[in-house]
DNA sequence: ACCATAGGCAAGTGTTCGCTTGCCTACCAA
DNA sequence: TTGGTAGGCAAGCGAACACTTGCCTATGGT
């Protein structure tokens, strides 16, 4: 469970995509690899994407809907907040100076 | 930079060792090298910890203090706190039905 | 009907990762 | 000084990963 999650972010590719899906959201697969190649100079196959987009929503962190033969990729930050609350016990605040 | 701490967390035996060392801080090589075959039952080598260890360290993750011939782990739950926030952007309340 | 667009499936490849094995160094006590 | 404890270095191996290539399925416009 937690597993996929970490997975998807351990990739600097995937975290390039949920920056652009928190740029702009609801992309297509061809926009966030335009946007990819142009913005970041990765070139990267369509199919490259393609995975890693499958990756992410396994992940939870994309949610997709079709509509016609496009399908848009939508961002889900709530895996997010969880992943850190686990390390992060309430009795830590220790006076940080 | 982020690239390590990403990684670091991406194995799921390195993320128990993050546990243990918030269960219990300051611990030696051996005492989590114990912890996780008594408790998890993981069948780990000594270098395999020590590798983990490693590499959390490199994350940023984990500090080391030597005291004679034991070495302390701490742990250092600090870059943690900017991996989601790359993601949760302020303007993101949207009345979350 | 035709063709272009948007995407999916699957096999193959090179690299990285996790782990083991074997030997070596530093510290402490008898 | 000898022996035991705590840890490090480095080579090697199998599995997982990222990416490519090639072909195939739908949807939409003309």
């Amino acid at each position: 469970m937690a597993d996929d999650l970490f997975k998807a972010l351990a990739d600097p590719t995937r975290r390039r995509i949920l920056d652009e899906l928190v740029e702009r959201n609801g992309q297509t697969l061809f926009e966030i690899c335009a946007r990819l190649t142009t913005k970041h100079g990765l070139g990267l196959s369509r199919q490259a994407i393609s995975q890693h987009l499958a990756v992410l929503e396994a992940a939870g962190l994309v949610h997709t809907r079709r509509q016609g033969r496009c399908k848009f990729h939508d961002l889900d930050t709530e895996p997010l907040e969880h992943i850190v609350t686990r390390w992060l016990r309430p009795e830590a605040p220790e006076s940080t100076p």
